[in-house]
RNA sequence: GGCCCGUUCGUCUAAGGGUUAGGACACCACCCUUUCACGGUGGUGAUACGAGUUCGAAUCUCGUACGGGCUACCA
């Protein structure tokens, strides 16, 4: 009998959602969805050193804008919360206790700097990062090398220890990952891993199994930096829960940037986005700019990271939302890392751009529009702008650059581009063909430029040598639509204004 | 060092024994356009290497090389 699916993303408020942390979500949720399964997420909030103040509201505003956001969470309450891991802390520790009394674990009272010694003392060689696993927990102070009266004496006096996993000897650890198929593990090499640490909070290794299984989790999707450490949560589902209900487990392959894994560093120094959304670290005040200020539409960023790793095996690229959860396959998720190319991901958002609809787009423009100092007094009119100039935005901010000079002069004009052949004729040409304007009544591209090549045969100018400088008459610069087009837009009282003024300029 | 995962154009990838190894981004050329784009057409460009299995290997097996991850009382 099947059991629903349910799958949960455990972010860490360690600052902060990059590439592969969103699309780890992506997939959770596409693969969740496509089951007609739960998403949940639950908040790894184990290391309370490393909890950075307001990055939980960060997480889910990250989830919101992507539209991912979970059928429970903290912030929803739900069946199986608490959902954040200080909150359910005596559980750990009563499972904890459990495997220690099964003989599966014990306790250990080494200190940091103890720990550090070993390192030190066994490092050789041949072992440069040494271990404490079965060949060395027998030198340390636990209650396996400790007479039990002692161990019994130090855990009344409450002396700090942590609950280590005792990961036997000798034995093979296999499962099936859903990517990879068969993976073993040899146990001999498998370290004594912390379960739950000396403030009584539980590592991940614990907190993930203990509550997978009361949250009745179905299936646990997570990053291939987990690989090495799935023994350890294979061997404690075998003795706490029982292997046969164990959750599936997959292995997203990794985002890669220029070398290695992405980092926020790659960012900062490559000069792309590798977060969803500007975070802000309140400890260091260090902003790293996010893909949704940079100017990506949703759509277009879980597009273009679903992307990163899966295919449906067609030629299509793009694909909406609604489509990925249809087509999405835990099949054809890649066992090989991707390396983030940027230039790809605006491609992504380019096209997004084009297949938007105007009300799409609408409010996104018009902000940005107002945050440049340009206000928008016709709403018709922008609406007409954006169908016009979207096929030419790679991201949102180049709106800005296409839509502001048609409602707003030009302050500059690009002189340089018209300096050339700039001459009293034409000059002349202008102000006649002002004086066609004025009575002119059907104002459209097509009448305005037939008037305007008329003028030219009459005067005996080529009308290409006059397109350039009424564009830069119109909108400043050698950008933007046809001219005419934009004159019929401008209006006749504008356009003409604009010609005005700009002749005075032009050198 | 050890363990684990991986390897098709520069990048993302298709092809699950038989294809001139396909597509997309980027790049180049041409067309369209008397602006900038969009668009269209074409081009450069890949199976890491070596063995084996097979009539036949990008595809299966092994080895080598290379890349990545992990190796914390972080996740």
């Amino acid at each position: 009998m099947a059991k629903k699916v349910r799958v949960r993303f455990a972010p860490s408020p360690t600052g902060g959602l990059h590439l592969g942390g969103v699309r780890t979500v992506l997939y959770n949720y596409l693969f969740a969805k496509k089951h007609a399964g739960d998403f949940l997420v639950r908040i790894e909030d184990t290391d309370q050193s490393r909890y950075v103040q307001g990055a939980e509201e960060y997480i889910f505003d990250t989830l919101k804008w992507c539209g991912l956001e979970p059928d429970e969470s903290v912030q929803h309450g739900g069946n199986y919360g608490p959902y954040r891991q200080s909150e359910r802390k005596e559980s750990y520790r009563r499972y904890a206790e459990q495997l220690v009394q099964d003989g599966h674990a014990y306790y250990a009272f080494d200190t940091p700097q103890e720990l550090e010694k070993m390192r030190q003392d066994f490092r050789t060689e041949l072992n440069p990062s040494p271990q404490y696993d079965h060949t060395l927990r027998m030198k340390m102070q636990n209650s396996l090398s400790l007479p039990a009266d002692e161990t019994k004496r130090l855990l009344d006096s409450g002396a700090g220890h942590v609950i280590r996993i005792k990961v036997p000897e000798q034995e093979t650890v296999s499962f099936t990952d859903m990517i990879r198929g068969e993976v073993s593990f040899n146990t001999s090499l498998v370290d004594d891993k912390v379960l739950l640490k000396a403030d009584g909070m539980p590592t991940y290794h614990l907190a993930v199994v203990v509550d997978d299984h009361l949250m009745e989790i179905s299936h646990a999707f997570r990053g291939e930096e987990w690989l090495p450490s799935a023994p350890v949560h294979i061997l404690l589902w075998k003795y706490l829960f029982g292997l046969e209900n164990m959750p599936q487990w997959a292995h997203f392959p990794l985002i890669l940037g220029p070398n290695g894994k992405l980092s926020k560093r790659d960012g900062a120094k490559y000069g792309f986005p590798v977060f969803a959304m500007n975070w802000a670290d309140p400890k260091t005040g260090e902003l790293t700019e996010g893909f949704k200020e940079k100017g990506f539409l949703p759509a277009a960023f879980i597009n273009l990271l679903a992307l990163l790793g899966w295919n449906d095996g067609s030629e299509q690229e793009i694909f909406s939302k609604e489509e990925l959860i249809e087509k999405f396959s835990m099949e054809r998720v890649h066992s090989a890392g991707a390396k983030f190319d940027y230039e790809k991901a605006k491609w992504f958002n380019h096209e997004w751009i084009k297949r938007f609809e105007v009300e799409g787009l609408r409010f996104e423009v018009e902000s940005l529009l107002t945050k440049s100092g340009i206000t928008v007094s016709d709403s018709a009119l922008l609406d007409k702008v954006i169908e016009l100039v979207k096929d030419r935005c790679t991201l949102l901010p180049d709106f800005v650059q296409h839509a502001s000079f048609f409602f707003k002069s030009p302050e500059n004009w690009d002189t340089d581009a018209v300096r050339p052949k700039w001459n009293e004729d034409k000059k002349n040409f202008f102000l006649a063909y002002i004086e066609k304007l004025l009575p002119h009544t059907t104002w459209n591209a097509a009448s305005l430029e037939e008037l305007f090549k008329e003028l030219a045969a009459e005067k005996v100018i080529k009308p290409g040598e006059l397109q350039l400088p009424f564009r830069i008459m119109l909108v400043g610069g050698k950008f933007g639509p046809p001219v005419f087009v934009i004159a019929e837009l401008l209006g006749k009282e504008e356009t003409i204004r604009r010609i005005n003024t700009a002749i005075n300029i032009f050198p």
